[in-house]
DNA sequence: ACCTGAACACCGTTCAAGT
DNA sequence: ACCTGAACACCGTTCAAGT
């Protein structure tokens, strides 16, 4: 039985983590704990450990994309979903690395592991309802595209982000058009 | 101008530093420092940070192997200097994934980024003698043969170790017999 | 059943004092 | 020119006391 404040905590604790992880990912559990205004004990009742909470918040995040999916290809065209939906996973990529200096390498290695099945699923569901479409090839492969992809959060340099030009080549050489 | 006993120093620090992250990596600056036998001050007169002392840890043994290469081409035929080599080269791998926790992933990034090209060109250097000898096939690609044995470090469970063989195995078939 | 927050052991790093 | 090692600020994590 979840006592409905300890439920109301976790919220606020995978709130502040998420803010703070979102760009460097150096802050350390006593801000967070204090951000998410709990005590230390609480955050650590919540989250074991560091990699924990880490884990947690990018888990959340990798569901939250994977799940939008269907929604998305109920609201626009299979192509425009795929390019919508990528956007948004090549900004998760971009806040994974963010955390760089702040995680550990097998913590790292951990996240990557169980995030991508779920994500190769999600690439397959887009590919084959635009397969289906008829508007990209039928040999269009998903660890290919997942490959292609994982390039695109490095171009975001200086000013202005070129990801989205680069992924519209991308897609434009899977189209039949 | 660099005094005698600053370059002895130096050498007891990379000695401690390469016994202390042999297996895990973690390893406090202190407890290195002491190990060594200097001061924590003098362990970061000669490296400023961690981060400083794992890489420089790491490049040695990258040169050391790499340098390796001539002799080993002088003292045996290019197949079993090829052979040879490559275990050596899988024992570094498996040490600098041993340190796992204690490394940071941007670290860890870097060490593989500094690592690659004398790699790769070790491995050219030998599988060119290889080539040259007729043992091995003229199309036997470096880039490739490195991933093979990246895939070897792992082969190291309980009891005995299963590199050597599975070697062997891709070696085998790059070879014309 | 859950929370608070002071406290703990330890970390990487610095710097005054020495030779 | 280099070394020592006590000290600093801070870290992740724990736990007695509270409600």
């Amino acid at each position: 039985m979840v006592r409905s404040d300890a439920r109301e905590n976790r919220g606020r604790i995978m709130d502040a983590a998420r803010a703070a992880f979102a760009e460097t990912g150096d802050v350390s559990m006593n801000q967070i704990a204090q951000t998410a205004g709990v005590g230390a004990g609480t955050l650590y009742r919540h989250f074991p450990t560091r990699e924990a909470l880490v884990l947690a918040v990018y888990q959340e995040e990798v569901e939250r994309i994977v799940g939008s999916v269907t929604r998305l290809l109920t609201e626009m065209a299979p192509v425009d979903a795929l390019r919508f939906w990528t956007l948004d996973l090549v900004e998760a990529m971009r806040k994974k690395h963010g955390l760089g200096d702040a995680i550990s390498a097998s913590a790292l290695h951990k996240l990557n592991e169980e995030t991508y099945d779920p994500v190769i699923t999600a690439i397959t569901q887009l590919l084959d309802a635009a397969k289906a479409d008829g508007s990209i090839r039928p040999d269009a492969d998903p660890g290919d595209f997942l490959q292609f992809t994982g390039a695109l959060w490095r171009a975001q340099a200086d000013g202005e982000n070129r990801a989205p030009r680069m992924l519209d080549l991308v897609i434009d050489g899977l189209e039949t058009h």
